[in-house]
RNA sequence: GCGGGCGUAGCUCAGCUGGUAGAGCCCCGGAUUGUGAUUCCGGCCGUCGCGGGUUCGAAUCCCGUCGCUCGCCCCA
């Protein structure tokens, strides 16, 4: 093992194994998304570190010590994104997508974040985010959150709960952060270490806190629903309304924080008990000061992120089956003949029945090692051609499930004799199908 | 950044209190002529993570180191 090359530390190869989960859940997430009428959007892995300061936060430990950042040959600082929001917004602003009008969005990709890698959580992952720009009242508020439960009905999702919450506006919340750093003051010597440290840097997080002996501390501390403003309490009166009105389930949790700077308002986390300690499943909130405060025209937002590793882990814990694509047709060839000629057979084929997948033996090989592998293969059926076939003009197609019953037929029947076989429909075009 | 656990064939693992490595799976070949999944036979596969120490002798003990993993922290 030694000198080997090693893939960087919390960065994962995604073995084919693996695969079937993850095109499931890109799948799903795209016809969602197109169903709900959001648009997809790309943008780079790379920003300006400045970007990402300004969004998520100069003192957050995302951007202190978490984020891959490194200077370019032209001297700026450059990093990789930790998040898609940030890069969105930046794009919608320069764009002037959000100019006079409204966008939903979404988008998914690898984030960056250096931490210690454990259970759902590693230094490459990736989310799909959903955003909607323009929208100010609560309604939107839900249907984001809609899209996120309709998702796990269709990746078959049980184990999750959704937790919710408001933060204000950022006036209110000011306000509520100084009566609560005035709290734990009051209350030093009941705090620990980290909660020490986040008075200094982010006391709401202290809220939070999973150390039991600080539950005491925290019960007593004045709550953020207590000081929201007259209108970050009615949308969020509002926003509960409607949520129950469109059949959700959810829980009010006033120690939902955020530990990203730019969150108002409504904020929400889907969570597990299905994944070790890193629970969170999907969750984000309204940003109405961010698109101002990177530069465009002042434009409430709302989005969330969802961690598909954490989702794929979660349909793997509840025991889902993802089901890799396996060829139908195995085509075996035996001799120098039927070799050079079954390249072409498998063309046909491939024209006639497109998506049904023909895999065709490469290498050579006994015709018994052939047979394994077309076994091996998941195929419904073996193509058999061998130069003795060629002579004749004909394939022995071969059902390698069920009864093992085997047919002679001649070429150029054979696109006719296997869609019959699979139960498929021929391809009617004459091109390669596409 | 801080703690705990673990590192033996491609994979899953066995190897008790030290005597220089084993199984299953996988892969390849064979068991009558050109036909798979079961069965049987054979073959392939390791500097026992790496470095040092103790010892006549270490995969087994000790130290260090790297890696993986789980938790703290953080968060998707």
């Amino acid at each position: 093992m030694k000198d080997k090359l090693q893939a960087v530390r919390g960065m994962n190869d995604l073995l084919t194994d693996q695969l079937p989960w993850w095109q499931l859940v890109e799948r799903s997430a795209c016809t969602l998304f197109a169903d709900y009428g959001y648009q997809e959007l790309r943008v780079p892995l790379v920003e300006r570190t400045e970007l990402f300061k300004r969004s998520i936060g100069e003192h957050t430990d995302i951007v202190e010590k978490e984020m891959y950042s490194f200077e370019d040959r032209g001297g700026d600082s450059l990093s990789l994104r930790p998040e898609a929001t940030a890069g969105l917004v930046r794009a919608a602003i320069e764009h002037g997508l959000l100019h006079n009008q409204k966008q939903r969005l979404w988008t998914s990709g690898p984030m960056f974040r250096h931490e210690r890698p454990q259970q759902g959580r590693y230094r490459q992952f990736h989310q799909i985010d959903c955003e909607a720009f323009g929208y100010e009242g609560p309604d939107v508020d839900v249907e984001v959150i809609q899209i996120s439960a309709r998702l796990w009905r269709m990746l078959g999702i049980t184990d999750v709960r959704l937790r919710v919450n408001s933060l204000g506006t950022p006036e209110s919340r000011r306000q509520y952060r100084a009566l609560l750093v005035a709290y734990f003051e009051r209350h030093r010597a009941a705090l620990d270490a980290d909660s020490l440290r986040r008075l200094e840097s982010n006391p709401m997080r202290i809220l939070d806190s999973k150390n039991p002996a600080m539950q005491e501390a925290i019960a007593g501390a004045p709550a953020l629903a207590d000081h929201l403003d007259p209108d970050s309490r009615a949308h969020f009166e509002r926003f509960c309304d409607l949520l129950g009105a469109g059949g959700i389930p959810y829980e009010v949790d006033p120690r939902l924080v955020r530990g990203l700077d730019y969150y108002t308002r409504t904020v929400f986390e889907w969570t597990t008990t299905a994944l070790g300690t890193q629970d969170a499943v999907c969750s984000g909130g309204r940003y109405d000061g961010l698109v101002a405060q990177l530069g465009g025209d002042p434009t409430p937002a709302i989005g969330w992120a969802l961690g598909i590793e954490r989702i794929v882990g979660l349909m793997q814990a509840a025991g889902k089956a993802a089901d890799a694509t396996v060829p139908a047709v195995y085509l075996v060839l035996s001799g120098d003949r039927a070799e050079r000629a079954g390249l072409a057979i498998a063309e046909r084929l491939r024209d006639a029945l497109p998506g049904a997948g023909c895999l065709a033996n490469m290498g050579g090989g006994s015709l018994k090692s052939q047979m394994k592998r077309a076994d091996k293969s998941g195929a419904q059926l073996a193509l058999i051609i061998g130069d003795d076939e060629i002579a004749r003009g004909s394939a022995a197609v071969r059902k390698l499930r069920g009864d093992a019953s085997q047919q002679d037929c001649p070429l150029h029947e054979l696109p006719e004799r296997i869609a019959a076989l699979l139960g498929r429909k021929l391809n009617s075009r004459s091109d390669d199908g596409r």
